[in-house]
RNA sequence: GGGCGAUUAGCGCAGCUGGUUCAGAGCAUCUGCCUUACAAGCAGAGGGUCGGCGGUUCGAAUCCGUCAUCGCCCACCA
């Protein structure tokens, strides 16, 4: 069969994946093999594959087939999320653009829509991975919302309200205006700002309004206009003062003595509000005076709940100004900053605008979003019970983290901890099970069904409650209180305590995941599961990097600079785009990604396919094997040896770019570069082809061929798996996928070979160096001299295989210096190329010479060590011995130089 | 404001508990080759006083201090 010059991997992709599906390769149960278990972090369901899941299921992939090809019973389970903001904003758009508002649709009715959008874009993501090679279990395909997940979230929901760690609580929540509901904490993103500061003036009055006059003691300030005494209030947000209920001092602050014990008059509003004393207060801030709106703000509302403050919410849940303001009513918070900081001024009630750089929190989900503190009833999550759980297993190393930085971070986070708020005011979601009483939100009761809170109502409540009683909560849970469970509830741990595959499974082997999400899940998952199965989630954690263009910039639709992947799949291979996703990607370091590297990718997979043409076409004879293609393979397998040990090594240590470069030399360099050079067979110029190749050769090539296949697999799994079938005749079914890689440890011998050989490849780059310095084809035979016992008996050994590499005619040993030739060393042995006149004698007397100063130098501070008595006396032996070596060699070196210099000169 | 991390060749990185020939691979660069598997290739070459300063040590890219620059995380200063 002939085999095209170039790699297609457009033909062999679709084929090998569906023969991996038809033959259940991905699959696995439960059995008596070792189980490495790893979960998908769950993408948004509707959402489409972007790079930074390219790179995330790429490592997930890898490690999996490697866990395959080391003999596990590998599981890899794939799902998706539900993402409850983000998915319900988008069907809130989709139907606005249909013209139909979300609060004119009956809960149901909006569901349903959701649910069509949900199978209409669901599930596309997971498509996408196939082209990538994602080699996931994928009749084990979860979402968040299906009825395990499902039930799973209520149970514990349920079961930590009975343990009294859910609780329903009045608090100063992060509210977003347009999703409409409450985020947690580490939903709100900060964001810093080019604002201003404004400096409003609160006229000082008495209970009648009428101006006070201030004594004027010393160091305080007074302000004052033909209106009367005012204080400066500095705020940026000047929209709230409807919402002021007190104006706050430091009692320390000397500035401001005057103001104790007075009333102010809120600008514009006209209201007259006390003037409070709080140490809270900052003296140095702008003039010490702190406005204060409990209701709109976590610190006043402190304030507020201290000093007894009434409390005045000016905002309607969608951040428009509500009744109770008074003013400006129904505007957008925004368009009355601007429009009351015009009125202010032109009521004479604003002293100044300063520019100011302040921190603003928005909304994770919506990013143009501000979140208004607002305070409202939500569900709480008692944190301080996880986090205690949860950091022993982290600190103490049962999981590990790649890289390690992250144990800090993570710390940091649980040490300090906030409550969690699990509610949402969404209807996309693990709807709250919850059931309150008509008309009495304080008398609830929380159950799996209807009809357990009807049972558990009558008797919390008394008999004669029915169901019609009973109104179900409105909300939602967040999403991520149903993802803290994705490693339980994947193997239904939860409905289902101690079932066959959660016990076999669970701990899952190995999380990949990027770091922005330590806290909303990586953390959170290690809570439920030491909560639920007492034990962790995962034993490891490696966290990605962030996927950047090459300029370091995010990718983002608006700056066009992400890649669609499978554009770049159809172009590259999906083999060349994993191996350029990974050649930028050390374990926590953002990538700066680039398509070239995709480019390399694909060019490493012709040059594989390539090697392979050369090898696939050579005939087979009976001739005897040559003792050099003997010695060849014998050196080619201890390269394997060595080579996998290191790589095996890399693994271990998650330095998955590292491994696939060590795999990429192998192959390139010594099997492509050494190795099928050294074995080729010569050309049979009468024929056009090449000579036949001895049996024992070529079996051992095709032997070592499938080896490097299992090596490149995890990383590349379509050539190779196309290749191994090229390799021998397989059964149906039969898969370089659960094939398995054996080799034993390197040896002292490898290493010894290894060695001799490493001397052998330095000889020959000498003669080809040569070779290049003189424009001497390849062709064109050579004579190399080699100095009498400046060659090692083993080199002769080698002699017929540095023939053929460097193209020699002969090797003469010679126990004088020829002149005429070109010397070169290796290590401390000389060797020489005959050239006769086509040495330049003064450029080569000028090379040599700046080598002997060069080691003169180096010589030098050998010596200088060596002379050094303390450096003799505190250093090891071996250390000492190998500066004395250095000496020695150096000095033979300069010795064998000088003489070259006199024989040229000569 | 607190914490973490980084700074090594043009680029993105490795260099693990200080010592194995004056710092390593890849990409890029330069030179020469269409050599009968591969020009998506082959052969060869150049390139870094390891961010600055100080210290510990016989010896520092490696340990300590400090400064500088960059990045990330956390935090209720209006």
């Amino acid at each position: 069969m002939e085999l095209a010059t170039k790699y297609a991997p457009s033909e062999v992709e679709g084929k090998w994946y569906q023969y991996w599906l038809d033959n259940k390769l991905f699959s696995s149960k439960p059995d008596g093999r070792e189980p490495y278990t790893v979960v998908i972090p769950p993408p948004n369901v509707t959402g489409v594959l972007h790079m930074g899941h390219m790179l995330n299921n790429t490592i997930q992939d890898i490690l999996v087939r490697k866990a395959r090809l080391d003999g596990k019973n590998a599981c890899w389970v794939p799902g998706t999320d539900h993402a409850s903001i983000a998915t319900e904003a988008k069907v809130v758009n989709r139907l606005a653009e249909q013209g139909i508002k979300k609060l004119d649709l009956t809960r149901e009715e909006f569901l349903k829509h959701a649910w069509d959008w949900t199978h209409e874009h669901g599930g596309i993501i997971l498509k996408q991975l196939r082209r990538l090679g994602a080699s996931c279990d994928w009749d084990r395909t979860a979402f968040t919302m299906d009825d395990t997940r499902s039930e799973s979230v209520l149970r514990v929901f349920c079961d930590l309200y009975d343990k009294g760690l859910i609780y329903r609580g009045l608090r100063m929540v992060n509210w977003d205006p347009k999703a409409q509901t409450a985020l947690s904490n580490i939903e709100v993103i900060y964001r810093e700002e080019q604002s201003h500061l404004y400096n409003l003036k609160y006229y000082v009055a008495d209970a009648d309004v009428n101006p006070v006059v201030p004594t004027g003691e010393e160091g305080e300030v007074l302000h004052k206009d033909e209106k009367g005494y005012y204080a400066v209030v500095a705020t940026t947000r000047p929209e709230t003062i409807m919402g002021d209920t007190a104006m706050c001092i430091n009692p320390k602050d000397p500035k401001n003595q005057w103001l104790k014990g007075h009333k102010v008059i809120v600008p514009l509003v006209g209201r007259v509000i006390p003037v409070i004393e709080d140490r809270y207060v900052e003296i140095e801030f702008g003039t010490g005076c702190l406005k204060v709106t409990p209701a709109h703000d976590v610190n006043d509302y402190n304030l507020g709940k201290t000093h007894n403050l009434e409390t005045i919410d000016i905002f309607n849940p969608d951040g428009t100004i509500s009744e109770a303001a008074g003013m400006y009513v129904g505007m957008d918070r925004m368009d009355v900053r601007k429009q009351i900081s015009k009125d202010l001024q032109e009521a004479g009630l604003m002293e100044k605008i300063e520019d100011y750089v302040n921190k603003v929190g928005y909304s994770e989900r919506n990013p143009d979003t501000a979140v208004e503190p607002r305070l409202c009833k939500q569900w709480y999550l008692s944190m301080q019970h996880f986090a205690d759980i949860a950091l022993p297993p982290v600190l103490e190393g049962k999981i590990k983290f790649y890289p390690q930085k992250y144990v800090t971070t993570y710390r940091n986070w649980l040490e300090n901890i906030d409550d969690w708020c699990i509610s949402r005011q969404l209807w996309w979601g693990h709807r709250i099970p919850a059931y309150y009483v008509k008309g009495d939100e304080e008398k609830f009761v929380v159950a799996m069904n209807e009809e357990e809170a009807l049972k558990k109502a009558q008797e919390k409540f008394g008999a004669d409650i029915t169901a019609a009683d009973l109104d179900h909560d409105v909300d939602a849970l967040d999403t991520w209180f149903s993802s803290w469970l994705w490693p339980v509830s994947l193997f239904n741990g939860i409905n289902n305590p101690g079932n066959e595959e959660i016990n076999y499974y669970y701990p899952t082997a190995d999380l990949v995941t990027g770091p922005d999400i330590i806290f909303f899940w990586v953390a959170r998952m290690i809570m439920a599961g030491e909560e639920y199965l007492k034990d962790v989630p995962f034993r490891n954690v490696y966290f990605t990097g962030i996927v950047r263009d090459n300029l370091g910039r995010k990718m983002s639709k608006q700056l066009g600079n992400s890649p669609d992947p499978i554009g770049l799949i159809e172009k590259y291979g999906a083999d060349g785009v994993r191996m350029g996703m990974l050649l930028a990607a050390p374990a926590g370091n953002d990538i700066l990604f680039d398509e070239s590297l995709c480019q390399q990718g694909a060019a490493f997979c012709n040059k594989i396919w390539n090697a392979f043409r050369l090898v696939k076409g050579w005939e087979t004879s009976d001739v005897e094997q040559p003792a050099q293609n003997k010695k060849s393979i014998e050196w080619m397998n201890a390269q394997l040896r060595t080579y996998v040990a290191e790589i095996n090594d890399l693994y271990s240590k998650y330095r998955l770019n590292e491994a696939l470069m060590a795999a990429f030399k192998l192959f390139t360099d010594e099997f492509s570069g050494w190795y099928l050079e050294m074995i080729k067979p010569d050309y049979d110029r009468e024929a056009n082809k090449a000579m036949p190749i001895d049996k024992a050769t070529m079996q051992a090539t095709l032997q070592i061929f499938e080896q490097l296949m299992q090596v490149i697999h995890p990383f590349m799994p379509f050539i190779s798996e196309e290749l191994y079938q090229h390799i021998a005749e397989r059964k149906d079914g039969e898969s370089i996928m659960v094939s398995e890689l054996k080799l034993a440890a390197p040896s002292e011998a490898d290493a010894a070979l290894i060695a001799q050989f490493e001397e052998a490849k330095q000889i020959i780059s000498g003669v080809r160096a040569v070779r290049q310095s003189k424009n001497i084809a390849q062709r064109e035979p050579l004579v190399r001299e080699a100095r009498v016992g400046g060659t090692a008996a083993h080199e002769a050994e080698l002699s017929a295989l540095m023939k053929k590499m460097a193209g020699l005619s002969e090797i003469q040993s010679v126990d004088q210096k020829g002149e005429g030739s070109q010397k070169f060393l290796v290590g401390t042995a000389e060797f020489a190329v005959p050239l006769g006149n086509l040495i330049d004698a003064e450029a080569e007397i000028a090379k040599a010479e700046a080598e002997i100063k060069r080691l003169e130098g180096f010589l030098q501070g050998v010596l200088k060590k060596l002379s050094n008595e303390r450096f003799v006396s505190s250093a090891p032996a071996q250390v000492v011995e190998m500066e004395r070596k250095k000496q020695a060699d150096a000095e033979s070196k300069i010795a064998a130089l000088k003489e070259t210099v006199k024989s040229l000169q000569g």
